[in-house]
DNA sequence: TAACTTACAAACATTGACATCTGTCACTCT
DNA sequence: AGAGTGACAGATGTCAATGTTTGTAAGTTA
């Protein structure tokens, strides 16, 4: 008889497995023509207990994009945390933001379609995420008034106007559309410019 | 015998009668179940007939689009070529953009629809308005400079930045994904301080 | 002779029979 | 007692036949 413990690390494993398996698969035959039969196939189970410890596909493909934007989550919520100007750490934050991204829809096209269709359906994985971007925004704007260098009378209502204002770098509908127009290093420059107007605009106090 | 002049307004006034009402079955059936033969029977004509008129089903939408694109294109041509302040010229062509965009998008989804796989479809007609509005942020950028309210050094970009800057509250994309969230007079004040944020860039000479 | 029609070919969309996939359940194995 | 399986129902996707639409050409009307 096994421990329970020994049970549980067991089934977090065969989780992580699949999770794995399913990274794989996707990214070699597409999310269209990726089944769960095939997932589990490429571990040698039955695909009834792929069922076992993920409630659907969608739970599935769901915990998929979790993992991918905790990858870029977690980086950005270190450079929301930190020390020093606003303005550069706002700045890094963008391209640190339009660089993932980038790479992401641009390099790995199939996995990002993925990521993409469980946006569309799975609204809330994405949503919590989307929030903590805005709270990052909100931290970055309030230190830029804290310490002199910008005057702000709404930091939420300035952070979504700074994000939207932005968002044609890294909106995936914009990235995709400009495909191979520009190079990564032309959107960087473009995307600087932008953000040095915006936040000559914040240190003119006009929000 | 008829004149050839008479015979050309007749042909000029067919198509003008064909553009009509493709218009009205689009509104009614929508772009995916209007069909050629069914413009072709509104008029009491056999669909070969539209076809001496129009080279293509294709061309005849383009033709719709490029009337419904004048549209919008003369009364902002009007707001960049007139006098006066250009940090008030800029703000009402965005605003007067902003407003016609929605009223399209969410008032009339069917014909947008159409507009919008024209759009995909023959990129060239579209092309030559967005050439234009480039050109009327050019010249608004250009009097904000000329007459000591801005400073800006490369006007060609500046135009691309802010009309990127400002792309969520008109671009077909954003509007429609956020459809019913909120009012419209809440996304012209939210455009209207966007701009203000932009307009204070250029000010402090940020570009 | 320009505006229009009828008749037809080729491209495209719809449908329905068939195959594959998702998700469940009663079961075995360790 | 929880990880894993095989067999099955219902949902979803595929594919070939059938119907509809686009586009053309030869002919008719005013």
């Amino acid at each position: 008889m096994r421990s329970p413990e020994k049970a549980a690390v067991a089934a977090e494993d065969t989780r992580e497995r699949i999770l794995q398996a399913a990274e794989a698969v996707l990214r070699r035959y597409g999310l269209a023509k990726t089944t769960v039969v095939d997932v589990a196939r490429a571990l040698d189970m039955s695909h009834a207990n792929v069922y076992r410890h993920f409630e659907s596909k969608a739970a599935l493909l769901d915990a998929l994009v979790e993992r991918w934007l905790a990858a870029i989550t977690e980086p950005l919520a270190a450079i929301a945390e930190r020390d020093g100007p606003a303005a550069l750490r706002l700045e890094e934050w963008f391209l640190t933001l339009i660089d993932f991204k980038r790479r992401n829809i641009l390099g790995e096209p199939e996995l990002f379609a993925t990521y993409h269709a469980a946006t569309e359906a799975a609204r809330g994985v994405v949503e919590a995420h989307l929030a903590r971007y805005h709270d990052h925004l909100v931290r970055i704007l309030r230190d830029g008034v804290a310490n002199g260098e910008w005057a702000v009378s709404d930091p939420d209502t300035a952070a979504r106007i700074v994000r939207n204002a932005m968002r044609v770098y890294f909106d995936p509908h914009h990235v995709k559309a400009d495909a191979g127009q520009r190079s990564d290093e032309e959107v960087r420059e473009e995307a600087r410019r932008s953000l040095r107007l915006v936040v000559a605009g914040l240190a003119a106090g006009a929000l």
